[in-house]
DNA sequence: AACCAGGTCTCGA
DNA sequence: TCGAGACCTGGT
């Protein structure tokens, strides 16, 4: 199958998954415990996968309409220009659980890093599903041996990650009810759980529970918000600021602008 | 060799 | 509700 009007580099590529690695010009990744392939043909991509056409589509959210919503997040021509620039760049719908899960080892590390923790736990507690391809563990086989927790190099996140395995194990964590609920209800109820803060609970709401108000905000977007909006002080109060500037689809302007501060850093390190 | 990283937690005001 | 400090570890 196809997927019309993305470009892969910049979608998989923008922070927002961490389990896609291109080799020798085609993504790779690991979508509902199926591995699926990529490759990028001018606007469209050409898709490599035994999942379902709609599987596939659901996860690159093709259901979303994202004429309205570039009408609705160009509010300002910085956002405009951005638009222009990534065209492409779409948000993807991850699985709630590996989408927390992996966001509460995001905490405080660079992407780098958290995509070898990523790895790391998926070898060590996921089904092989390949020569070098591991599903992301379900909670069940990460409580199986948690003691190997230790050996991912998850330092302080290690307890956090294997405790939250236990709440959804113990069905503690009702990922089908915070879809359904309002935005501020599911950040405040993901928010309860250890590891998971305002700025995570807004990723896993915007990746995977479809909130796409959800506008998290990290170092890098924090300083966009107050260099070029001249919007600073709390999360609580910059997020409402940022919420109501760039409208109900805040989260694609968010990934976008989190994008652009990617690529200026990329292009700084090649300096060096 | 420092510095910093898709933050969270705890605690005092 | 907000700001300050501490914090595992490994990229760069």
């Amino acid at each position: 199958m196809d997927l019309e009007g993305i470009n892969l580099d910049h979608t998989l590529s923008c922070g927002q998954a961490f389990r896609w690695r291109k080799l020798e010009g085609r993504w790779h990744g690991i979508v509902a415990g199926k591995e699926i392939v990529l490759e990028q043909m001018g606007d469209d991509a050409e898709v490599h996968t035994s999942l379902s056409d709609r599987a596939v589509r659901d996860y690159f959210r093709y259901d979303d309409d994202n004429g309205e919503i570039f009408a609705e997040i160009g509010r300002d021509r910085y956002i405009t220009m951005l638009l222009r620039r990534y065209r492409g760049l779409r948000l993807l719908r991850q699985d709630p659980w590996e989408c927390s899960a992996s966001y509460i080892l995001a905490t405080y590390a660079n992407v780098p890093r958290i995509i070898q923790m990523v790895e790391r736990v998926s070898r060590t507690f996921g089904t092989k599903l390949s020569e070098d391809g591991f599903s992301f563990p379900s909670p069940e086989q990460i409580l199986k041996k948690s003691a190997q927790a230790g050996t991912c190099g998850l330092g302080y996140r290690c307890e956090r990650f294997v405790e939250f395995a236990r709440s959804v194990h113990d069905g503690k964590v009702d990922f089908d009810s915070l879809k359904c609920a309002d935005y501020s209800d599911c950040v405040k109820e993901l928010a309860r759980f250890d590891g998971i803060g305002s700025k995570v609970a807004d990723c896993v709401a915007l990746f995977s529970l479809d909130h796409l108000e959800a506008f998290p905000i990290d170092v890098r977007i924090g300083r966009v918000l107050e260099q070029r909006y001249g919007i600073k002080g709390s999360y609580r109060k910059t997020n409402a600021w940022a919420r109501q500037h760039f409208g109900c689809y805040a989260g694609y302007a968010q990934e976008y602008i989190y994008f652009d501060q990617d690529i200026k850093n990329r292009s700084i390190n090649n300096r060096r």
